[in-house]
DNA sequence: GTGGTTCAGTGGTTCAACCACTAACAGTAT
DNA sequence: ATACTGTTAGTGGTTGAACCACTGAACCAC
């Protein structure tokens, strides 16, 4: 890895490519409890310096895929107890297409959380954040900008700021793909309907309208996105 | 807060200080958009080794709390709009006391997933997991321990990796903090009582009554931290 | 057995140097 | 004036070698 020999195209640093490639390796091939080689033979195997590894062991370390021991060494935790929504983030990303029963999953804990979330806004929202949620409507944004906006906006008047951490997941994932889902006109007027339905729900303080406007947007557009998954891969669906 | 206070010292590595004391100093004293400085003035200021520096700047941005763009700089961003998961568990031990604003976000979320993620294991549980879960009440484990794993299983049963990964957040700090909670027997009895009926719930597939089940238990549990919280903060309940 | 010592192997840290990228600027050609 | 180009200073990215601190096992003395 010393001179590029190649003209390859390395966008990534070189330690988020290790990070990528432990990652795999590990999720693939080891078991919670084995041990990883030591910092020096795994710098010696990838043919980099120990220290651009201890980089990429740091950041597996936050993702609660292994356990660094001083004087011991680096043991594989079982990812299923001990990791995190960043891991779940990478293992998207891992593979070229989102698995279905990731999708699924994603949608699943969607659809419970933020119709609830969006009641219990409604009841703490105050001025400054409705006039706040009617300059994103008015705002000249695209459609998919304007959506973030708003959850963020029903993220921000619950006042609760681990859903607002919640809410930055979803959104990461969200602003990768949602591009697509808003490639259909249909999908972008029924968005739009939705934050203008939420923003009245929202100034008459409607908690239950809030949480129902909500569960049926998100209903909508858990089909559609079923549809266009089925479509693209009909053996999956 | 952890168990042991006596006989542990401060033994954290080098870098996990600086991860500590940057976030502390990225939170309190500065805004997104502003430039921190280079790592060799950080590393010349805190007297210790620019490697030292950058493995502690990885994690800090692996929590959302910077950004490193190469030939630029480090920038700090929006940690509302970027933080995760990670860096509200590391909000909460920041402190010595976890703030009762935080307890509340948590306790929020928590009653609003769990339960439905408890009827959605009472239709997917198997026969496998259910022989587990009988396991886990006849075994003989604290009752911290006990719960920590009925709630496992839950998630396990759900197919739901995202939930999963969700749970081992709430656990983490359940672990840290739990032992308080289970200090009064009164607690165990009902968490005990929790884990039979939701096990008979499970057997029977019957997910409205696997609901209403643990929004009971959290309802009783949620009473009971704030109690607790009131009684030893007076000023803060 | 018990307790202390040594030793090899591991992660933690340091140092000095160089590579790769970015922005800003000065100079040039058009 | 405008656009292009090369230089330069400052930044993060990577390297190599060395040493420090911790752990467990083997060994030894009692």
């Amino acid at each position: 890895m010393k001179k590029h020999t190649l003209g390859k195209l390395h966008k990534n640093t070189l330690h988020q490519q290790i990070v990528s490639l432990l990652a795999q390796r590990i999720i693939n091939t080891m078991h919670p409890g084995d041990k990883l080689p030591s910092e020096r033979d795994i710098a010696a195997d990838l043919d980099v310096n120990r220290a651009t590894v201890r980089e990429a062991l740091k950041k597996l370390e936050m993702l609660g895929l292994i356990e660094i021991r001083h004087g011991e060494g680096i043991f594989i935790k079982d990812y299923l107890t001990s990791g995190n929504l960043e891991l779940f983030k990478m293992m998207i990303y891992l593979n070229d297409t989102i698995p279905f029963s990731i999708l699924q999953n994603l949608l699943e804990i969607r659809k419970i959380i933020v119709p609830q979330m969006a009641a219990i806004a409604s009841q703490n929202i105050n001025r400054e954040e409705i006039q706040l949620f009617e300059s994103i409507i008015e705002n000249n944004d695209t459609i998919l900008e304007k959506d973030l906006a708003v959850h963020q906006l029903i993220a921000k008047a619950s006042k609760n700021l681990l859903y607002m951490f919640l809410l930055n997941f979803f959104n990461q994932i969200f602003r990768d793909f949602g591009y697509l889902y808003f490639e259909n006109p249909d999908n972008q007027t029924r968005s739009q309907k939705f934050h203008r339905e939420l923003l009245e729900a929202f100034k008459s303080g409607n908690s239950k309208k809030a949480f129902s406007i909500t569960q049926n947007v998100l209903e909508y557009t858990e089909k559609r996105i079923y549809a266009y998954y089925s479509q693209i891969y009909p053996d999956r669906g």
